[in-house]
DNA sequence: GTAATTTAGTTGACAAAAGCAACTTGAATT
DNA sequence: AATTCAAGTTGCTTTTGTCAACTAAATTAC
């Protein structure tokens, strides 16, 4: 790999940087915080115990619980215990829960054609053809 | 821009999160954190006053005040005061924060061939041709 | 040309985000 | 049965970041 790609990818993680922080601010208008919201999002999209959510998200697990704990207490999601491992609890969105991430879905959705309002929507395309081949090239190797 | 786009764009974000999670562990083996490798990175592109700095990471000036006291006290910045305009302050990067910063550029630099170790050598150019469509195409509106 | 406003940066007090380590309970290993 | 391991919780602490008040200098408005 030549020093030049190594630059250009630095270059560009700088501005994709920025780029996610300019649509993660669709959160300052819900009373969520991102990782709640993500937390959402993931339990809705298969994502069943905070052991899976540590793994995928890669932070504390103490940290983890307690966020779970809040989103508990406020009635967005619901905890019930493994019966083949006691241990575990699998978690799941309430009827609420899943209000709140569609309002939360709707807003990050207009984000991202807040981003996309000023690009040709000729390159839209060819825009999220070039993100899936970075996905693809990149895929997860940890 | 339709509903499936609107996803997709949404799921390279998630993707590149991690992405830049992984990348961003460079500052772990040092003991600078990301902001203040990126402080110095950033002065050392041109950066040279703390109001600059402000507007392009768009955090709280008492914090990055802070921040930048802090490389101060360490020796690895300097900040001299413009005769033009006595409340501004030119920033710069002392010997010891330039010794700092290449250190700090090795790293981050490892940790980006780690990441294309398992890419096939012929997809490293059309990756950063892909990176450089989404940079041209979102150019920064804010 | 002086008063009012704005701007760059600093500081104190505080809140939010995240990590560490000890602990509990249950499961798996020997 | 005893030991080790895994999932999740809790207390305590650190790190990261915000808010508001402040100083000093520059700019604008009268």
């Amino acid at each position: 790999m030549e020093k030049e790609d190594i630059y250009n990818v630095r270059e560009f993680d700088r501005f994709y940087t920025n780029i996610l922080q300019l649509t993660d601010k669709y959160h300052l208008h819900t009373h969520f915080t991102i990782l709640e919201s993500r937390i959402m999002l993931e339990i809705d999209r298969g994502i069943n115990t905070a052991n899976q959510l540590l793994n995928l998200l890669k932070l504390d697990k103490g940290y983890i619980s307690r966020v779970l704990k809040k989103l508990e207490n406020e009635g967005l999601i619901s905890k019930t215990t493994d019966q083949n491992d006691l241990r575990v609890k699998f978690l799941q969105l309430t009827p609420e829960g899943h209000k709140a991430l569609a309002e939360i879905n709707r807003r990050a959705d207009n984000q991202i054609q807040e981003l996309f309002q000023k690009v040709d929507p000729g390159q839209i395309k060819p825009i999220i053809q070039a993100m899936k081949k970075i996905q693809t090239e990149l895929i997860d190797n940890n």
